[in-house]
DNA sequence: TAATAGTCTATTGATTAAGTAGACTTATTT
DNA sequence: AAATAAGTCTACTTAATCAATAGACTATTA
């Protein structure tokens, strides 16, 4: 399961997403219509910022917005940054690997499991865009 | 990504499964092979004991074992037994269900998207089972 | 009856999630 | 140009959940 952080930035870059091309949205707009506290909120959109995903405007008029079209951003990617592992065990992540200490990889019946449901995840996440987020 | 504690007990399990019809094992045999807190262990164990998953026997030679064959279990079993949701978001789980409060499903992109994942991903966790989590 | 091994309860520590307070920025209004 | 309103940004605190540890208790075998 993603962590609820991860979701919410999901749920938030959704609705960014439907947003485009409108202009600055504001964190409280997005907060109500998600149903995501507004504070948590705040510190995941500006992860985003610092990711160079979103632009913000601060001040009157100000708010957040995507920087790039929908279509340039894949599911996986905005995980990733984020949240974390798309994997469900360390040692078959591409972008947070940890070896294992109590088997040997080639031969770790686990291991290949994870690594075959790990690839069937990937094709779908690599593939969807945040404009797929959009309600429709 | 799987809790510690069902990344722990695929291992265990994997452990198990190479045992099968060889008697009752030692926590500590497993905890020390498949470098796991033997504290946790116990409860982990004890958990999937109550599960009618494993039997345990008390006193010298005692120890836990498989109650069926390693090939009646399959992974996506394993894992909800003790660790809980597949789907990487509630809305589209099947055995831990959560109604989202922010948007309709049947419109909803993201639910969509994590629909499709979730049943990738338990096509390959359901045909797979404990056996396949032995060395090879 | 002594030794072995699982069972149970309680506590600690670490990480994640959420909430609070206030400073700083920008645009508008007068 | 000053005051004010409307925003984001930063730091800190609290709550909840997850992971790990400690030790007493119970059952079984030799």
């Amino acid at each position: 399961m993603l962590s609820k952080k991860t979701q919410y930035a999901l749920k938030a870059l959704g609705y960014l997403a439907a947003k485009y091309g409108q202009g600055p949205v504001l964190i409280s707009e997005i907060s109500k219509n998600k149903k995501i506290p507004i504070k948590f909120l705040e510190t995941i959109l500006l992860e985003l910022k610092q990711n160079n995903v979103l632009e913000s405007k601060k001040g009157k008029g100000g708010g957040y917005y995507l920087i790039e079209s929908p279509k340039k951003t894949t599911l996986a990617q905005a995980i990733r940054l984020v949240g974390g592992p798309i994997a469900l065990i360390p040692c078959v992540s591409l972008n947070f690997y940890e070896k294992c200490t109590d088997c040997d990889e080639a031969t770790c019946g686990l291991n290949k499991a994870m690594l075959q449901t790990r690839d069937a995840t990937l094709k779908i996440l690599e593939k969807k865009t945040l404009a797929e987020l959009i309600d429709g």
